[in-house]
DNA sequence: GCTCAAATTTGATCTCTGTCAATTGGCTTT
DNA sequence: AAAGCCAATTGACAGAGATCAAATTTGAGC
């Protein structure tokens, strides 16, 4: 949205203690090559809504989520917008063909990545297949996960896909900080409409039928799920 | 649908006459390489209708299309499809990290594909950093259409979905077969409606309000692009 | 050419979700 | 605490597309 402020930590961080060593990309690396792979990244930090890069802009660089939630979107001529995806610590943001993002990224809430500048990252892949191995994985999983929501946005009601959405958020978060029925949703409720292909409205009224019926509660920025069986049930439909 | 009848061509095909050679996979393998790679291959057929693979059988091999139209497609359990994409020549399937399947693929007409068996080809890319980066260019630019494929399933109209429908699948077809305004579409109005997220009733209707309005004229297994321009205009809207 | 089945088109109606509008709630600023 | 603001909720209504149903066309055998 605004012009971005950037905090750039000059120095002193290391990769053998950063937060996601060992779900991200740089997990196909070894302790030699992760002390060179340190003098590429930077970490940067960027505040609630500003934009980390636009679709169409020429890629520069690639992202490592280390910390905070993105939200990654497409936007229509008219102004229409699809979330594609949300990015959590460990994603790697940037891949693509053109040389141009294909879709735009922006915090929602503070979120600190690794930066890597892309032609020295280029060269840094070159000669280390198992790190071109491990982009390869994440793509495909992506691609993976891409086709799953694809078939929610085509064939899912509003209830389905609310359902799905919170059953697969929460699957996120435990995966990220362990077992909980309380679902924190960071990402506003547009976010969530954009994301599943429908208005706003409809979500709002999705999560007052959901705690009618005492699926889920409604809390203070998110959820907690009283009935993760009945919620199955209907994302399974 | 059946279960499959495939015929395997014994022997006597070589890469170096391949239809697909420089688009597919194998665009990145030099002509010693490709001698090699010829003996990885199996060419195989498969009639109208047969299932090439299935979502959730595990992945034993690859698969490189030769010839025809291939729909890919995610089932519901209540049997609601979502058609994820249409396979043409040059097109590489059966990546995926989990080991299986995720999703299913079956031939729309006659197919041939040129089949890898996973563990050979999968030793054939290690020591290949080439292959491997050819395999996650081909990835990536199908991420790339898989999230534009969610911006018109989630937030197209009906309109505007089978327009930017037949401009998307004219222009695989021109890049395929040179410049024409005549668009063949060997697939059904089914499929087209699973591929849309829609019903076949409206693609249906769609289609005759296209033809009402002289933007396509409905032809035998196809349509003819009448005006291109309106055509652009409503799928951009 | 004739028959039967399947695919497609067309029509009538319904309903889910969107649109428009007003209200409520939470948070920040003063 | 009051004012102002934005996000979220709720209500009333409308419409795009789905559903149900029937007619028509197409294609495969015979």
């Amino acid at each position: 949205m605004k012009p971005s402020v950037v905090t750039i930590e000059p120095n002193g961080h290391f990769c053998s203690d950063c937060a996601v060593r060992g779900a991200a990309v740089c997990s196909s690396l070894d302790a030699a090559e992760l002390r060179e792979f340190e003098h590429l990244g930077r970490r940067v930090h960027f505040d609630s809504g500003e934009t980390v890069f636009s679709e169409e802009d020429i890629t520069t660089s690639f992202y490592n989520v280390l910390e905070g939630v993105m939200r990654l979107y497409k936007l229509l001529p008219d102004g229409r917008r699809q979330i594609v995806g949300f990015a959590l610590p460990g994603d790697f943001l940037g891949m693509n063909i053109s040389g141009r993002h294909n879709f735009s990224a922006d915090a929602i809430g503070a979120v600190t990545v690794c930066q890597f500048a892309k032609a020295p990252f280029g060269r840094f892949i070159e000669d280390r297949p198992l790190l071109l191995r491990r982009i390869n994985e994440l793509a495909i999983r992506e691609l993976s996960q891409a086709r799953d929501h694809m078939v929610l946005l085509g064939r899912r009601s509003a209830d389905e896909k609310v359902a799905t959405f919170l059953l697969g958020w929460r699957e996120r978060q435990v995966a990220l900080k362990g077992l909980s029925d309380t679902v924190p949703l960071p990402m506003s409720r547009q976010d969530i409409a954009d994301y599943l292909g429908l208005t706003i409205e409809t979500v709002s009224r999705t999560f007052t039928k959901l705690e009618r019926h005492g699926v889920i509660e409604i809390i203070h920025g998110g959820i907690s799920l009283l009935d993760p069986a009945r919620a199955e049930a209907l994302a399974a439909a």
